[in-house]
DNA sequence: AGTGAAAGAGGTAGGCT
DNA sequence: AGCCTACCTCTTTCACT
């Protein structure tokens, strides 16, 4: 971990390929960067052991599993001690509708991104999962319309052919 | 598209473990939960046609690649028109730094999830990604100081055995 | 709908250039 | 380091229950 690797552009069009489809077979990924299967079996592994490439997922449809009703919490915490920070955190991962948490500078301390059922359900999150928590001063809900994913994650100044990075 | 399907404990069981591991081997799927792989196969093709499950990416790590800043930035755009929101839209998420997007409901009208280099380069994507833009009226910049994946993502009350969800 | 078997394709390791 | 080959496991289809 936290090890230092060198990207040049073929890990990089591995790194987008993998990106826009975990499943792809080693086969196809080395035919679209141009390398043999056993030469990009061998760089995807050593990206994996660098900690740049992490766990695959598969996205899944909050909808299509009745919870079609997104928001962002912004809550605030108080004090921001370790002591308090840490449970609430943990409590939070633990609830079923958490999509992400996010510990931010700022006014608001955390950011929830979660999914429920209805407006009712979101009610009962924020009130009973939150608001009842003595550490939670205030949660403001922001209902999320629609969102999108940006494209795959690349480092800055593609053009650069190799960079010497950290993992971690 | 749309599709209405029921989803049995075995679908919501596969969609657990694709969840936990997008690139997990159909073998191995099946022999999780307890089905013929053939039948395994069917189960995930039904679920991928009806848009339960999406596209499956890996998970890189930011840092590691030369972006180890990450930020939420709160921008209010205006006038709320489709002919004003549309092009913004295009717009961040042709930038590179973009991670997600979210279009909320409240006094702040996006949500931008972004990963940037330093500090410099979050000034510049601010500057002259955002502010420079006549529709919009104002950022707030929220510094990510740790984020977290909540666990996968389920239907409500798992303990009903089946429901009819309505894919979309 | 679920299964089992069989053909075909792909993954993976070792040695070589 | 990258590649080729050979083995071997897995994927996928199809007829059957």
């Amino acid at each position: 971990m936290h090890q230092s690797i060198a990207l040049d552009p073929t890990d990089l069009g591995i790194l987008r390929a993998l990106q826009n489809d975990a499943r792809i077979s080693n086969k196809a990924l080395a035919a679209e960067v141009g390398i043999a299967p056993s030469t990009c079996l061998d760089r995807v592994s050593r990206m994996r052991a660098a900690g740049v490439v992490k766990g695959a997922t598969v996205e899944v449809d909050a909808a299509a599993l009745g919870r079609p009703l997104q928001a962002m919490l912004a809550v605030r915490v108080r004090p921001h001690h370790r002591a308090v920070l840490n449970p609430f955190v943990g409590h939070v991962l633990k609830l079923p509708e958490t999509r992400a948490l996010y510990h931010l500078a700022g006014p608001d301390d955390f950011l929830v991104h979660v999914a429920v059922a209805d407006a009712t359900g979101l009610q009962r999150l924020v009130v009973d999962g939150f608001t009842a928590r003595t550490e939670v001063t205030q949660v403001h809900t922001m209902l999320i319309f629609q969102q999108w994913s940006g494209g795959p994650l690349l480092p800055p100044e593609p053009s650069v052919p190799a960079r010497r990075l950290t993992a971690g």
